[in-house]
DNA sequence: CATTTTGCTGTAAACGTTTACATCTTGCCC
DNA sequence: GGGCAAGATGTAAACGTTTACAGCAAAATG
C-alpha cells in the first residue's frame, strides 16, 4: 500500500494537480462543482498531503524548538503545557532541547537556526549575556526567537520575552522573611552565570541592603538547580559559624532538597530554620511542612511566550520590527507553614 | 543575506551540484583534490544543507515522537532522558506529545503515522486494546512504533517493546509489605483502563490472594497518576471503615499526594500507616519519611526503547521480521523508612 | 597498443507540493 | 455581435536535494 499523492486525487477527480491543491489550500478559488468532485476523491483515495513535502516548498515545518534547562523541574513543567497549549491552537509541534543547567552558547543556537527544521526558538534557558549579543546579530535576522522566563536586560538584547520581574520577587520574598524577624538570611541559588538566579540574587541582596542587614560569607550559595545540589548547599549552611535562620532559595525544587537537609540533620523546619521556595510548583502545598513559595503564572508565561513567537513567525523571519519590550505577568507571595519567626526572638 | 544552496557552493568550487552532494554524504567516491576543494568551497559560502529539502528528498525527517502520559512524572522524565541520550547518539529530535492521562486512540496515532513528520512513535502511554489492535493492522506496515514501560501482551501486539516485568514487581512490594505483617493492604492506582496499571493491580492481588488475605471493598481506588488524584484517594481510604495499615501506591507520584494526605489527617508514616510507592523518582529519597518503592531502570529503559525504535527505522518500515518479544529489564525493591511493621502487632 | 577495468564526474530525473502565469469558458455590456 | 471582464482551470516552473545512469579519462591488463 504505497502512499497516495496529489496526482493520483487528480487523475481520479479529473481535474488538474493545482486544482487539487487549491482545494485544500484556497477553496474559495475553486467551483463548487469541482470542489466536491475533489473531496470524494481524496476522501475515495485517502490521501494525506505529505507535510515533508509541504514543509520544504513552504519554507516552514511548523515546528518550534523549546530550550529549557530541564524539563523534570516541574515548573518548567508548567510553562511547558502551556507553550504546548498554544502551540496546539496554532497546529505547531514542539522539539524539546534540554541543557542539563548549562548555559546555552551561541553557537548551539547558530546550529538550530541553521538547520531549518524548526520555524523559531524559545528560550527557557540563560545564554550568556556575550552568546545573545552574538546571537541577535547573526540568527534573529533568520530565525524568530522568545525567550521566556529570564529577566533580558532590554538595551541588550533583541529579543522579545514574557517573564515576572524576578527582582521585585525576590526582594518581596526575602522582604517576607525579614517582617518575620529574620536577619540571618542566606540564599540558595542557581549557576551564577544564570540571568535568572542574578536576578533573584539581585533582589535578595537589595532586600537584606534596604533592611541593613548582613550577608556573612558563604551564605549565598551557587549551585545547580537540583535537588542534590540544594542538599549540599544547604549542609554547607548548616555547618557555617553563623547559622542562618531563614533559608531562602530560588526554586522550588531546591526547597525540596533544602528541606530535607534540615530535617535530616535532625533540625525542624519552621521552629529551627524557615525555608523559602521559588515557583510554587504543585509539590509544594505538598511539601512537609508546606512551603512558603513564589507564586508564578507558569502556564500563562508558557501560552503567552508561544503566542508571541507565532506573531514572529507570521509576520515574517525577523522582521526586526515588532515591539521588543519586555511582557513583565504578575507574581504572588503564598505564605504556607514553612516559615515562622526565629527562635531567638 | 540569502540562504545558500548547494548550486552556489558547486558554481564556487567549479563542480557540478553532484559531486558537492557527494562530499557530504559519500567522501569515498570523490577524489581527494575535488573534495578539498568543495570543502573550502562550502567554508567561503558558509553552506549548510536545507535539512527540509534533505527530508523530503530522503523521506526522512530525524524525527521521533514519542507519546507519554505526562512529562511531569519525574519517572517520565527520567525516562525521557534516556530517550534523549539515545536519539542525540543517533542524530534524532523528538517531538513529545502529551496525553495528560487519557488513554491514547488508536485514531490519534494514526494521525501522527499519517502526518509524516516522524520516522517512528515511542508509546510510553497506554492505549486501549483495542486500538492496539487497529493500529498494528493499519500503521505497523507504514511506521515503527516501539512500546516502553509498559506491559502488552505479546499475542495481542505487533509492537516491540521494553518494560520491566510490572505483575512481578508489585508483588513483590506487595510481598515485603505483607512480610511486616500487614493484612490490610490498599491499593491506589491509575486509571483501570492502562495496562500498567492492570499490570500493577494484578501483581497486587496475585500476592494477597497467595497470603490468603482479603481485599475488603474499596481498597483498590483507580485515579488518575495526579498527586491531587492520590491525595483525594487517600482520603477515602482514611474514612473507610476498614482502615488498611498499608497503603501501595503504584506510582511514586501518587505515593507523594498519599503522604500528604495521611500526615494531614494527623496520622503518621509510618507509625499508623505504611506507604509503598513505585518507580524510585529522585523524591523518594528526600521524602519524609523516605520511600520504600520499587525502583526502575528508567534511563536505560528510555535508551532501549529508542536504540530499538533505530533498528526498527533502519531496517526499513514495518518491515514485520523484527523479533518482536518484550525486553524485559530488571526491577528492584528499595526499602527505606516509610514502612513498619503494623501497629497492633 | 588495444582492450578492459577502475575511478571520478557530470547530466538529468525525481521527490510532492505550491503558485505565477497562461488559457479557456462564460456571461455581460454597449 | 464584438469586446471584455471575471472566474475557473490547466501548464509548468520552482523549491534543494539525492542518485541512477552515462560519459570520460586514466590505469591496468593482455
Amino acid at each position: 500500500m504505497t502512499t497516495v499523492s496529489i496526482k493520483e486525487v487528480a487523475e481520479l477527480a479529473g481535474v488538474s494537480i493545482a486544482t487539487v491543491s487549491r482545494c485544500m489550500n484556497s477553496p474559495d478559488k475553486v467551483s463548487e462543482k469541482t470542489r466536491i468532485k475533489v473531496q470524494h476523491a481524496i476522501l475515495e483515495t485517502g490521501y494525506t498531503p505529505n507535510t515533508l513535502a509541504q514543509s520544504f516548498r513552504r519554507g516552514r515545518t511548523n515546528i518550534v524548538m523549546v530550550v529549557l534547562p530541564s524539563i523534570g523541574d516541574p515548573f518548567f513543567t508548567l510553562v511547558m503545557r502551556g507553550i504546548r497549549n498554544a502551540a496546539d491552537a496554532r497546529g505547531f509541534s514542539i522539539i524539546i532541547n534540554e541543557t542539563q543547567f548549562n548555559t546555552i552558547t551561541a553557537d548551539e543556537i547558530a546550529a538550530m537556526v541553521v538547520s531549518r527544521q524548526t520555524d523559531g526558538i524559545i528560550l527557557l534557558a540563560s545564554m550568556s549575556p556575550f552568546g545573545t549579543e552574538v546571537l541577535s546579530e547573526q540568527s534573529h535576522r533568520t530565525l524568530p526567537i522568545v525567550v521566556g522566563c529570564e529577566t533580558v536586560a532590554p538595551e541588550l538584547s533583541k529579543f522579545p520575552s514574557v517573564h515576572i520581574d524576578n527582582v521585585a520577587a525576590a526582594k518581596e520574598a526575602t522582604g517576607y522573611l525579614i517582617s518575620q524577624g529574620h536577619e540571618r538570611i542566606a540564599l540558595v541559588c542557581g549557576s551564577a552565570t544564570s540571568l535568572l538566579t542574578k536576578d533573584r540574587e539581585f533582589g535578595f541582596r537589595a532586600a537584606m541592603r534596604e533592611a541593613q542587614l548582613k550577608i556573612e560569607l558563604g551564605w549565598v550559595v551557587n549551585g545547580d538547580l537540583s535537588v542534590e545540589g540544594a542538599i549540599r548547599a544547604t549542609r554547607s549552611l548548616l555547618n557555617h559559624r553563623h547559622r542562618p535562620s531563614a533559608i531562602f532559595c530560588t526554586t522550588d525544587e531546591m526547597a525540596i532538597g533544602c528541606l530535607h537537609a534540615i530535617k535530616s540533620a535532625g533540625l525542624s523546619v519552621p521552629t529551627d530554620i524557615s525555608v523559602m521556595g521559588f515557583d510554587d510548583t504543585r509539590y509544594a502545598a505538598v511539601m512537609d511542612p508546606p512551603l512558603s513559595t513564589i507564586s508564578q503564572p507558569a502556564v500563562e508565561i508558557g501560552e503567552r511566550v508561544m503566542y508571541r513567537l507565532c506573531r514572529e513567525i507570521d509576520q515574517g523571519r525577523g522582521a526586526g520590527n515588532s515591539e521588543k519590550k519586555p511582557e513583565l505577568v504578575p507574581h504572588r507571595l503564598i505564605i504556607r507553614e514553612s516559615i515562622a519567626p526565629p527562635a531567638d526572638l
